[in-house]
RNA sequence: GCGCCCGUAGUUCAAUGGAUAGAAUAGGGGCCUUCUAAGCCCUAGACGCAGGUUCGACUCCUGCCGGGCGCACCA
């Protein structure tokens, strides 16, 4: 907002100044070392406009008036550089800051877009992968939100399918009637790992499993009683997870319910000459689309994702007046979803729909694998985590009491974990190490609890005497104090990215930065010993920095910590 | 075979076509009578290869090499 406003306010006179043409866009750029200045001006785009010459550029950037907002100009390199004045910063920040304002845009076109996230399949455990996006859907929600957008959250479980049939089958046949205990995911999985090798050892018991999953979708009833029961162990665990995570669904849809509006929709496709049938199943030939031959359903009638998958797009935009469909899913499923909503189009739901992809995450033994049990499940290692998190806590602080130690490590925990799914792009696979899961130091959530713990140190010992800053007094500001005040402008700018590139990475690297400016900060200067007009001023900049940290993590879904 | 994605310090990641390619971690060396050392400072270390487009390429294009993923009854 305040960076905008200056440069604005510049732009007015650089294209009088140089006479550029109305339609020019000048490209600010940030310099890449802050002694260089805090705003560069190409000039390499405006020695293309034809009324200016090279060699006049620097003559005409003396004709520059400096405004109150800029200390002096460079040109360097083939840029001019704005070196901003930090009274002027400090104030215009304060002001966006008490009108809370940082961060936040209010859109005029404020689109309803429902983003369907996290989508793990019941009767399997839920792992770092779902981490992932789990974690990446809740950020996704709360920057595109805060961008103006009006987002429902929307969790699609795969309830029903052949993995559900093959866990069936394994239950009944050898523990049938058997009870989770405690720790159901772990129950889960061990089933799901036993059916998966049972199933495949013999050709008798694949037949078994395809039976079960008909008898399924007729409606068997004994089995859909045990279905029903153990979906339930299933969804538990996930609603308690998600609790755990500060995941939140707006709506909750189930493959199951998709099942039979799919058959009729794939039907209808049918008669209108839309699908056709191929080897006795259904498909749409989008080879013309260079979308190859899109499956709808089986040759024996089962429903297949995509069966359903059309129905809850009908679904969604019926039933809830969104403007935009998104899937947040793994970039396995980046042909699947052309394909998909290439079908939805030429069946006339003409309508925005969108693929987020993200790459999975893999471990250091390859990719995970539910069947073989080559996975780290959430609950093991979040244990593993908050585990030492306790330990480092109790190291720390000799005094606290248990019940202290235990949310604290929590939420520590939680942050190292977030943090690691969230700090690099949606488009980089992760190789979730975890023995690397439990540093807490460098480039990852702890580090950030770290830094508002400090701050918070700080403002406890200030007490209650913070006066009110006079802005109309110059400000002895410091130029690390000055760094950090630019980096604070700039918050806008990155929540702007990130909502625009749906890539929460951006905040995460950028609170990584404004943390380290901060360490800086912290031991060149003194806040509580300065001068008292220094200490003033300080205070107040540590309450900026704590502001838009809150805020940035709050972004990401990281629940953060007083004293840590 | 066809298609999509990725190759940057030992390792994990950054870099709207622009300035001296930034961090973290691991390595070496320092800093706790000063606001929390989960920290800070110093040091060493990288663009897969070859062409092309451009005033300028880690970024765009082509080819090669290396890795991952997807391509009809799984989700």
């Amino acid at each position: 907002m305040i960076l905008d406003q200056i440069k604005k306010n510049l732009e007015k006179q650089i294209f009088a100044v140089f006479g550029l043409p109305k339609n020019f866009e000048i490209k600010w750029q940030t310099p890449p070392n802050p002694a260089w200045g805090d705003l560069a001006l190409p000039i390499f785009e405006i020695a293309k406009t034809p009324k200016v010459q090279g060699d006049e550029i620097v003559k005409k950037v003396q004709k520059l008036k400096l405004p109150a907002s800029v200390e002096k100009i460079e040109t360097k390199a083939g840029y001019v550089n704005f070196f901003l004045e930090p009274n002027f910063l400090a104030r215009g920040l304060a002001k966006e800051l008490a009108a809370k304002s940082l961060g936040k845009k209010n859109s005029g076109k404020k689109k309803t877009i429902m983003l369907e996230f996290s989508q793990p399949n019941t009767h399997k455990e839920f792992h770092v992968g779902h981490l992932r996006g789990s974690v990446l859907g809740q950020s996704l929600v709360n920057i595109l939100q805060a961008h103006g957008d009006k987002v429902i959250a929307a969790n699609y479980l795969g309830d029903v399918g052949a993995h559900v049939a093959k866990w069936l089958w394994c239950y009944k046949k050898w523990h049938d009637g058997e009870e989770p205990g405690a720790d159901k995911a772990k129950f889960l999985s061990k089933i799901y790992q036993e059916a998966a090798k049972k199933s495949e050892a013999n050709p008798e018991h694949k037949k078994e499993v395809a039976q079960i999953q008909k008898k399924l979708e007729q409606g068997d009833r004994t089995l859909l009683r045990v279905w029903k029961k153990t979906r339930k162990w299933s969804i538990d665990e996930f609603k308690k997870i998600y609790k755990i995570l500060g995941v939140n669904f707006d709506i909750y849809f189930y493959e199951s319910e998709e099942e039979a509006p799919g058959k009729k929709i794939v039907e209808k496709l049918r008669r209108r000459g839309i699908a056709k049938t191929s080897r006795g199943a259904a498909v749409m030939d989008l080879e013309k689309y260079n979308l190859e031959i899109f499956l709808l359903q089986k040759a024996d009638g089962a429903a297949l994702y995509a069966t359903k998958d059309l129905a809850l797009a009908f679904k969604k935009f019926k039933k809830y007046k969104i403007d935009e469909s998104w899937h947040l899913v793994d970039v396995r499923q980046t042909l699947y979803f052309r394909q998909l909503f290439k079908t939805l189009r030429l069946a006339g739901l003409k309508k925005i729909f969108k693929h987020l992809a993200y790459e999975f995450v893999s471990l250091p033994e390859g990719v995970i694998s539910s069947r073989s049990g080559r996975m780290v499940g959430f609950n093991e290692i979040f244990e593993k985590v908050s585990g030492l998190a306790a330990q480092e806590t109790a190291k720390r602080h000799k005094g606290w009491p248990k019940k202290k130690i235990e949310r604290a490590s929590r939420a520590i925990a939680l942050a190292a974990m977030k943090f690691d799914m969230l700090k690099q792009s949606r488009e980089k696979q992760i190789i979730f190490d975890p023995k690397q899961a439990l540093s807490f130091e460098g480039f990852t959530g702890p580090y950030l609890l770290y830094t508002l713990a400090r701050i918070n140190s700080i403002q406890r010992r200030a007490g209650r005497g913070i006066e009110k800053i006079k802005h109309r007094d110059k400000l002895k500001i410091e130029p690390i104090e000055k760094q950090l005040l630019v980096k604070l402008a700039q918050f806008s700018q990155i929540t702007a990215a990130a909502a625009r590139q749906a890539e929460p990475a951006l905040v995460a690297q950028y609170l990584f930065d404004l943390c380290k400016t901060f360490a800086e900060f912290y031991h060149a200067v003194n806040v509580l010993k300065a001068e008292p007009a220094e200490r003033v001023w300080r205070l107040e900049l540590i309450k900026n920095i704590k502001q838009v940290l809150e805020y940035g993590l709050e972004l990401l879904s990281i629940e953060y910590l007083d004293e840590m």
